[in-house]
DNA sequence: ATCAAGGTGTGACCAGGTTCACATTTTTTG
DNA sequence: CAAAAAATGTGAACCTGGTCACACCTTGAT
């Protein structure tokens, strides 16, 4: 069974073996998201953990006004949805497929027995929350000390890391991004996020074919960190 | 045992019986801090919890240039340097003591022991640690939606939630801090916070005595931030 | 009680970024 | 494939807050 593979590759479940990841999959559903489609709303109930199969989600929250803010973007073999499974309070964030996704839906119950049986979870499990503080701590730190470029930067770099494909060019972001997108992940407007990049793919740093950007000097684009 | 006491009223050891407690006072000691004295450093490795028995503490990252963010300000009865003990990775923020503080000190071990007689306890670890997430999510949707009136409005309804003393003038909060405190926990400058301290104080919907903040007409103070 | 260090109040100036307003291009979908 | 919807590029005007520069208070140490 494939998803027995993803679920060997997924953090949180890198101390079970193949017996444990077979019973578990036996227990997971894949549901399919179309573009745009909201997967959860934040304030919403909710005890499910979701694997990314294939696609990509974003994790957003809304201000009064409906702008919105970006926590983070996933592809596949990454999960979310962990946070209110835990804690067990409602969702303190969206998630939404930014394409054709799929997901496989892990549920408290079935993620608890499984912790019954293999305690060492636990130290996976705690890891994975201590990530959600750290990340979202470092940007907050982003927000209040750096301006847009280093902003910006930082976030390029960063889904360089995450999601980037090596090329012969540089280092692809596999994830379409419209300008937009990248605004509501620096917490700045699209025009500004505009000529940011204007003046960054100007000086060689990056480019951009419809909607995928490429990192051509990463060293050049840290020096705008500061 | 007065230390018995607080930990009862410690929201992570609510599940405890008197025995437990007891028990768990056992292996915890007093430490002292002076006034602006660094508790522990960020980046530091760490694995011990802290509770604070009489003083504040504040948590704090820095900026590369020195400027500070504060992250939480804590009073007696409120723990802190939970997430290392739990993830193992080193200190995410710094932890400074704001006056003459004393607290009572848990490592890990001690807290894993207890975990292993009452595994009940990890449901309040992981709403400890969900509480984490949720507010750094909270401030960075605040850094990014908010103007500096509603941040300060906001961060000052917040202190007399969690630190005020009902008065006969309105709610006082009960901790010493300077406009530059303010500012480092809205992400703006003194200056700044300063002549929007004054304008609140003009409309008379705050007045400070030698750092002592009381919010007099906390519904007029929430209608600013939108 | 004195003096240094720390905290406060306030104005002038400046800059980064927002908002608005379009023209143009690209993508999606019926 | 055509029309509609989204996304992009760019300039002008405005404005919130940051920085700088001081004067004036408080507070804490000795």
């Amino acid at each position: 069974m494939e998803d027995t593979i993803l679920l060997a590759r997924v953090p949180l479940f890198t101390s079970l073996d193949p017996g444990n990841l077979a019973e578990l999959a036996g227990k997971l559903v894949t549901r399919h998201y179309r573009r745009g489609e909201t997967i959860f709303h934040k304030d919403d109930p909710g005890s499910t953990l979701y694997i990314v199969k294939s696609g990509k989600v974003k994790i957003t929250t809304l201000s009064p006004e409906g702008e919105e803010l970006i926590l983070a973007l996933l592809a596949d073999g990454e999960f979310f949805g962990e946070l209110s499974l835990l804690d067990g309070r409602p969702r303190s964030a969206s998630a939404v497929a930014m394409e054709e996704t799929r997901a496989l839906m892990l549920h408290r119950d079935d993620l608890l027995s499984i912790i019954a049986k293999r305690p060492e979870l636990i130290s996976n499990i705690m890891i994975a929350l201590g990530d959600l503080v750290r990340h979202a701590t470092i940007l907050l730190e982003d927000a209040t000390f750096y301006d847009l470029p280093a902003r910006l930067a930082k976030r390029l770099l960063e889904l360089g890391e995450r999601h980037g494909i090596k090329t012969e060019r540089g280092l692809e972001i596999d994830l379409r991004l419209t300008q937009q997108d990248l605004a509501n992940a620096v917490g700045s407007s699209r025009e500004a996020v505009n000529k940011q990049l204007s003046l960054f793919q100007d000086r060689g740093l990056i480019s951009n074919d419809k909607g995928r950007f490429t990192i051509l000097r990463p060293d050049e684009l840290r020096k705008r960190i500061y």
